[in-house]
DNA sequence: GGCAAGTGGTCTGGTAAGCGGACCAGCCCA
DNA sequence: TGGGCTGGTCCGCTTACCAGACCACTTGCC
C-alpha cells in the first residue's frame, strides 16, 4: 500500500475567494447526480436564480461551464437538458487528476468504513416510521432499475444519505457535503461501480432490515460488511 | 432529550459569496485558538497579507471584526495583541445562538463518538515512530500545563488532531476542517470544558499507550471511553 | 536625545465579479 | 397565430478586493 501523503499541520492556508458561478455549478452538478436522468430538463435559469438567490448572469456562467465539460446542453426556447453521456469534450480537467483519483477513492472508502457503521447503528435506534418508509421507497426504485439492467447511481447515494438523515445528527450532513465536494472528480468512477453492483442491493436490503427492527448492532455490522463489499469491487476494478 | 431538528433534504442551498475578510477572520481566530496566549502579538498586518495572499485591506477588515467582538486589540506602533479575556462587547452575535449552541455541542460530541474510535484504531495500526513521539510531546505539554492549573485547550485539540493525522487518511483532515468551522461559535464552551478536565488527561494517556503498542482494539475503546467522559462533563456543565 | 525601522491608521485609484434590468430570438401550446 | 415560456445578449451600477502611498505612533538602538 502506498503511503498517503501526510501533510504537515499548517498554521495558515492561502485564501481563495469562492466564485459564485463555481458554487452554482457545484450545486447543479449535485442535483444532476442526485435526482436527474439524462434527457431531463434543469429548472429554468430564472428559477435557479430565484432559488439560489443569485443573479441570472451567475447561473448562466455556471451552465456555460457545465456545457463546456459536456454535462449539459442548453437549447434556446426549450430549456437546458442533461446530456446522455458526458461527452468527451476537448476541455477535460479530469484527465490530469487520474492518479490522485485512485488514492482518493480508496481513502474515501476507508473513511466511510469508519463513519457509516456507527451511523447505521444510530439510524436503527432513531429512525422514524417516515424515514424508514423513505428508505424502502429508495430501495424499491433501486431494485426496479437494476432488474432492468440500469445503473442505480442516484438511488445508491440516496440510500446512504437517508441513513445519515435518520441518524438524527445534523453535523453528519455538513460532513457529507464536504465529502461530496471531494467526490466531484471521482463521481463517475466510484459511484457508478457501486451503483452497478448487484451486491450493493443485497447489502442495502440487509441494512434496511436491521434498521426496521431497530437492531443497532445488526445495522452496524451490515453496513460494515456492505462497505467492505463495495471496497472489494472498487479495488478489483480497473481505473 | 429534545428531538434534533431534522431538516428536509434540500435540493439546493442558497449561495453566499464568501467574503475574504471573513475567511481571514476565521483563520486568525483559529491561530489564536491553537497557538496564541492572551497578551501574545499577532503577526503584523503586512506579514499576514503576505502569508494569506490577500491585500492588507482585507486583513484589516478581518481584524476590525475580531476587535469588535473583543477578541483582539490593535495598538498603533506596537502590533495587534490577543486580549486577556474576550471582553463583553456590545456587539455579541453569540448571544443569539445560545440555544442552538447547546444542541450543536451535543451533536458534535455524538459525531466524534462515531468517528474518533475507529480513527484511533487506524492510528494504532499505522502510526510511525515520529507521529507517536509527536503525540507524546503534546501530552507532556498538556500535563505540564494542567499541573500548573492552566487550561490546556490547544493541547487537547492538538492531541486529537495528531491521532487523526496518524490514521493516514487525508479525507479525515478535510472533515476536521469542516468541524472546526462548525466549532467556531462553540469554541469557548466545549473546548474549554474539555481542556480543563483532569479526566481528559487520563483518557489521552490511555489512548496513547494503546497506540504505542499498536493495539487497535484497545485504542478504539480507550477513545470511546474518553469521549464518553467528555460528554458527561459537558452535559453536566451549565451553559 | 534623536533617528531608523517597524507597527497600525487612513486614503485613493483601479479592477473584476456579480447584480439587475431590458431586450432579442427561438420553441411550444392553446 | 399569438402569448408565454425558454435561452442569448448587452449595458450600467455596485461592491469587494487589491495595490500603493503616506501619516502617526512606538520601540530600540546608536
Amino acid at each position: 500500500m502506498p503511503a498517503p501523503i501526510k501533510s504537515a499541520k499548517p498554521d495558515f492556508e492561502v485564501i481563495r475567494r469562492n466564485k459564485v458561478y463555481e458554487e452554482v455549478a457545484k450545486q447543479i452538478e449535485r442535483l444532476i447526480l442526485k435526482k436527474l436522468k439524462p434527457g431531463d430538463k434543469l429548472p429554468s435559469e430564472r428559477e435557479l436564480a430565484e432559488i439560489l438567490q443569485v443573479s441570472r448572469s451567475s447561473i448562466r456562467d455556471a451552465i456555460r461551464g457545465l456545457e463546456l465539460v459536456g454535462l449539459v446542453e442548453p437549447r434556446q426556447g426549450t430549456g437546458t437538458i442533461v446530456r446522455e453521456r458526458p461527452t468527451e469534450s476537448s476541455v477535460n480537467p479530469f484527465a490530469d487528476a487520474l492518479k490522485r483519483r485512485q488514492g482518493l477513492v480508496t481513502e474515501l472508502l476507508d473513511f466511510r468504513k469508519m463513519l457509516e457503521p456507527p451511523l447505521a447503528a444510530r439510524a436503527a435506534a432513531n429512525a422514524s416510521a417516515e424515514e424508514i418508509s423513505e428508505m424502502e421507497d429508495i430501495l424499491l426504485r433501486q431494485e426496479k432499475k437494476q432488474s432492468r439492467g440500469d445503473a442505480a447511481i442516484g438511488e445508491d447515494a440516496e440510500f446512504h444519505y437517508s441513513i445519515a438523515l435518520a441518524s438524527g445528527n445534523s453535523v453528519v450532513l455538513k460532513v457529507i457535503d464536504t465529502l461530496m465536494d471531494l467526490l466531484r472528480d471521482t463521481r463517475e468512477h466510484s459511484l457508478q461501480v457501486e451503483g452497478r453492483a448487484q451486491k450493493s442491493l443485497a447489502g442495502h436490503r440487509r441494512i434496511l432490515a436491521a434498521v426496521k427492527r431497530h437492531d443497532a448492532e445488526a445495522a452496524k455490522s451490515a453496513m460494515r460488511r456492505h462497505i467492505e463489499d463495495v471496497e472489494e469491487i472498487v479495488l478489483n476494478t480497473k481505473f
